[in-house]
DNA sequence: CGAGTTGATTGGAGCGTTCAAATGCCATTG
DNA sequence: CAATGGCATTTGAACGCTCCAATCAACTCG
């Protein structure tokens, strides 16, 4: 027996296969294939070498590895400063992704696409350089032409998000909005309001349509009136705040906003007429932003499952690389609403 | 001459070092001392050997490269859900970061820690299988453990942060948080306020100590009192709301926040009391998030030079590499004041 | 004019791993 | 009893690159 049981040799390099192999009395493909295939070895040599393994502490070299196998358990996500402020949403969203990617023995590998340019130079070199195993594109927009390219050259991906026009290429994972707003419909209407508002965003973002889709189909589905209860604004306080006044003049006791900014907007118009948010009118929010736990009353909001998109894109991204063939899957994930203080019943 | 002048060749796989050097009449080595050391070759020879290498539209196998040089041009980063609203700063930081690492042939290599837990485990796991060159470490708390441990087994670091207590060890880039605020009194001194508050965080967090001493500073150079000045509130409108109270009761006219969301609470004391932001009184934030300007008034706000962070970050990271034995070196980055609505000349 | 010096280029080996094919062993089998 | 086949393991080569030492030509100098 050598030195010490399990503590890795303390001055020697990094351990090779090799030097494991010569330990355990076996050859180095003997101790690669307990590693990858170790149904291939009788039981005891197995336990023999894996025992070895852990003595050593021998762990494989990534570059060994990919130089061979060409394979580099890396996936490569574009990063792109996040417009407005849906940064705490991506940051999020981007620890999941790693946390979910570590699990699967695969790490992320960040590379900056110049801001505004959705350069395609960048995913060439990840691929010939360091040969990533896939990609998670984010911030998918109208007519993105990340997908189409990848599709071409075979190299497998995810989105996070639909794409909101053109035709459906490729897996992707995203967040039902629609049925975010329909629980906020619901849960208002649990609580006796009627005269329940929307207000989002400009039309033609295919985000905010669908949050106001869930919206308007749940109001349907109650037989309440969507017509003159809806308005748009820009993520801006001042032209939420001018937006949404119409809406409170016409009696509405609750507004669902597109996104916690809006909301903020509308606190700020309900007290601008001498109302309290949270107290005479409800408002509900979109994201969980950090800021509606802190700002006051509590806004109760709609929260993305951020850890689940993550686990999904990685799962999708790697069932594509083991099956390159198959039919596209898509996934649809449920938010959840976070009832904070800013939705009590109507006249309480 | 072959098919086409620069296209790659429309088939065959990967190009390697070995086909462009049968092209180009030389030999491998020849080629790789063009990438590596052109001050080898003859002019004449690098010329040709690299106009075959563009014409072949050859890269070099990064695995390859790092098996043999043992450095795999990977800094690790790890990544953990930013803690508050600090989200927008710590995903613009990373785009940076990113951004310069790209343009010193580097790349990000993420990894998760698991939140609470600053494990050492992903490190190790990071240095042995993927030979990272070096770590950004964010978010260094007190006592954080990763320094010590990197520096006794030789890993280049470099921190995005002062460690605020314990013994200084290794490179760091920060921001001067005293800085801004100092600047942030200048520009209402300059407006004509004398009574300027200010609204921090409890004292013992470095960052915010930080901060409150930039703003006590500057109204000491000016002779102006402090005495009764300062407030402090953890991030949260409601209590922000409540500590900014005594401050306008003795009739401050200027409020340096050390957040955009303390700021956000004086916003709404203000209005709690029928005074205008940004008219009656002027309100200025710290970190320019997004929410910034999307308040109306819109917040004037001391911006971070994260640009510069990342870029710093990553210079020093490179200059330790080659220079493992120099002495630490540190560099504090001036951030700037965004003047937006929020800061009137008092009384007007 | 041969020995020494410099500058440009090449050959061979090896980084740590896995692939493809070969080997040895043992139990079946005609 | 030689031939067949299955299992467990080994052998040799290769992935693409760079290190190190060696080679070769051209030039300098006593």
């Amino acid at each position: 027996m050598p030195r010490s049981p399990n503590a890795p040799s303390p001055k020697a390099g990094p351990v090779t296969l090799a030097m494991v192999a010569r330990r355990a009395g076996v050859s180095p493909q003997t101790v690669s294939n307990a590693l990858n295939s170790p149904e291939l070895l009788r039981s005891e040599t197995l336990e023999r070498v894996q025992r070895t393994i852990d003595e050593m502490g021998y762990r494989p070299h990534r570059a060994a590895q990919t130089l061979r196998t060409r394979s580099s358990k890396l996936i490569g996500y574009g990063i792109r400063p996040a417009p407005g402020n849906s940064a705490p949403v991506m940051d999020r969203f981007l620890h999941a992704l790693s946390q979910a990617a570590d699990e699967a023995g695969y790490r992320i590998l960040l590379f900056a696409s110049p801001p505004g340019n959705a350069s395609l130079d960048g995913h060439e070199e990840l691929i010939d350089l360091h040969s990533v195993d896939g990609f998670v594109l984010s911030g998918t927009d109208r007519g993105d032409p990340r997908q189409a390219w990848l599709t071409k050259r075979g190299i497998p991906f995810v989105g996070f998000g639909r794409m909101w026009s053109g035709r459906q290429i490729g897996d992707w994972a995203d967040v039902d909005g629609a049925s975010g707003t329909d629980a906020a419909v619901e849960h208002l209407v649990a609580l006796g309001h009627r005269r329940i508002a929307f207000l989002g965003w400009p039309r033609g973002s295919g985000v905010g349509d669908d949050r106001a889709e869930g919206w308007q189909r749940a109001m349907r589905r109650h037989g309440l009136p969507v017509r003159g209860r809806r308005a748009q604004s820009v993520d801006d306080t001042a032209s939420a705040r001018a937006a949404v006044a119409p809406l409170l003049d016409t009696g509405a006791t609750a507004v669902i906003a597109a996104s916690d900014m809006l909301a903020l907007g509308c606190y700020q118009a309900l007290r601008e007429r001498k109302a309290a948010p949270g107290k005479d009118v409800a408002v509900i929010g979109f994201d969980d932003s950090p800021t509606a736990a802190l700002l006051s009353p509590g806004l109760s909001t709609v929260a993305q499952p951020l850890e689940a998109a993550g686990r999904e894109c990685v799962r999708l991204l790697l069932a594509r690389m083991s099956e390159p063939g198959a039919p596209p899957e898509r996934v649809l994930l449920e938010p959840s609403l976070v009832v904070r203080d800013s939705t009590p019943a109507p006249g309480s």
